[in-house]
DNA sequence: CCTTGACTTCAAGTTCACTTGAACTTCTAG
DNA sequence: CTAGAAGTTCAAGTGAACTTGAAGTCAAGG
């Protein structure tokens, strides 16, 4: 009844790779069924988990925690309007917060960098507690040493 | 006359790792003279030059644009007020583009996503000439096929 | 039947942004 | 003067997110 694509065509219709496909299936993003020959199967909802990894990804999100808000959708059961639902209004507030973050930055961008004071040795601009990035371990803070 | 600091000092104030210092040293994105003995010493304004970097990672961008981007900076005079703020001008159009973007994301997520249809085969959430993104080669688009 | 293309697994390679370690030198405080 | 903290270079390691290659299987058209 439902059915089903092929990974060529969920690569063709997500814009990601078949061998990335395969890496998220074998992180646990997604699922597939197997054809009695081993081939892999997808039903049309893979799509949009694969639409969620690229857009949480888009957010500076790693895989792993992609993985686990993906989680919270129901392994077993197809995901319902309902669950979906709960998934982007959580993820609207997450958008909402970056978007703050950003504007924060902006305006500060103007007054520690933009001005040509030194300021910067004053402001905190990213402060530690606020680190929602996860791209490496670099970028700690910007602010004055704490210690003087 | 201007004080110049140890590369611990830098990393004091900036939060960034000495490794990672040396490390944006190598890839030319900041500058240190030597002591007689070799030791690096950084002038002031390097705090301000590492806090850009430190935040246009934030925006996403890789050590190789966000060089790009500092090169815009003179390097064989002190940069003053006005080239500062030219860059801080165009870095805050980028970063309203980016506010504009998940603005528009968040939007499409509830109409996509949230809605429980099917719609995110005809929807563009984000569109392959629209990928400021660079984390890396995944994640072109979300759209439906373009040939059918 | 045969070729061609799509598919499979598994291991190894790639890029980015650093960090870590080894081996050594230099600076600073007692 | 000496211990130890801080600095140096250079090579190699790390983790994330994939990609690529090898070697082979499966499916569809002529």
């Amino acid at each position: 009844m439902a059915e089903l694509l092929t990974i060529s065509a969920v690569a063709r219709r997500s814009g990601v790779a078949t061998s990335a496909l395969r890496f998220y299936e074998e992180k646990g993003l997604i699922a597939s069924v197997r054809t009695a020959s081993g081939h892999r199967r997808y039903s049309r909802a893979v799509l949009r988990r694969v639409a969620f990894v690229v857009f949480a990804q888009r957010m500076g999100m790693s895989l792993e925690e992609i993985a686990r808000e993906l989680a919270k959708l129901p392994q077993n059961r197809v995901p319902e309007r309902a669950d979906w639902a709960q998934l982007s209004t959580s993820w609207t507030e997450r958008i909402n917060q970056r978007i703050a973050e950003l504007a924060r930055l902006r305006d500060r961008l103007a007054g520690c960098i933009g001005c040509g004071c030194l300021s910067l040795d004053a402001c905190q601009f990213a402060n530690p507690a606020d680190r929602a990035s996860r791209r490496g371990p670099g970028a700690r803070f910007i602010l004055g040493d704490p210690t003087g």
